[in-house]
DNA sequence: GCCTGCGTGAAACTATCCGTCAAAAGCGAC
DNA sequence: GTCGCTTTTGACGGATAGTTTCACGCAGGC
């Protein structure tokens, strides 16, 4: 049971954008790509399907770039997993009728955990953890 | 994020274990295999696993077969998804220096939530809950 | 019209998962 | 002892999904 990179990536990307959603500024793919430590050409891939799921908008041409579609508060660690893998939580399992039922209900728990978690995590909570644990060092 | 068909299999085969351990009566693992809907060749790899994990041990020769080697309550899920994959709860971004603080603190709170509910589910208590929603159609 | 950067699809590469098979080895019974 | 049953172990191959790169088309500003 791994979480992809993929995820992670979408992850570092939609907090990079969090943190100049205040500006209004966009960002070009390839720096956020850099900045975050991610494959530019993956990324790009990435936020088309973070575009899909009206997690961010995207501006072409010159001067253009991604920025947050909302407020960093409203969006979570959910959306994010959602918008990358359709699922949280997959298991062939769930479909499957020889699995007997107590055990399907036993892994529907775990899923249903993994969601809550999820969608209790929002960006605005990771700006300001991060912000908190940076004015340590000053 | 999916949950492998492995650690299915390998739940269900323990869950079957489960049944037949007040009996003390060893189940040979074709016969396990055939009564959960896992295909026999592969349980054997699984059953192995889970022998090396200590949660069942075996018996050679003719009236061979597997049993638990303890009590249903002292076996969890989180027990099963260990044994199976190394970690219940695995990602790249755990290790990955390059992955913001702030996101892999949200990842391990993930990961601890989905350790925190695979420990709290016993076998003891599926098997309970499967005899009680069977006694509905008594 | 040209440049910049997004949009999209396809190809290559990798890793891991699934499942099968065959041979080795332990155990009990005759 | 040897025969049959069952676990044990390792190797193998196909399938599937994840990762990455590349190439080219499209939109908007100057």
């Amino acid at each position: 049971m791994k979480l992809s990179v993929k995820s992670d990536y979408a992850a570092r990307a939609l907090l990079g954008l969090a943190r100049s959603f205040q500006t209004r500024a966009v960002r070009r793919a390839e720096d956020l790509a850099d900045e975050q430590g991610v494959p530019a050409n993956y990324l790009v891939q990435i936020l088309i399907e973070l575009k899909a799921a009206h997690l961010v908008n995207s501006v072409r041409g010159k001067e253009g770039g991604y920025l947050l579609a909302r407020q960093p508060a409203e969006i979570t660690l959910g959306d994010v997993l959602r918008a990358i893998h359709g699922n949280i939580f997959d298991s062939q399992a769930l479909t499957d009728s020889q699995c007997p039922p107590v055990l399907r209900n036993a892994w529907e728990k775990m899923q249903e955990a993994v969601s809550r978690t999820a969608n209790a995590i929002n960006f605005q909570q990771l700006l300001d953890e991060a912000d908190r644990s940076k004015m340590y060092y000053i």
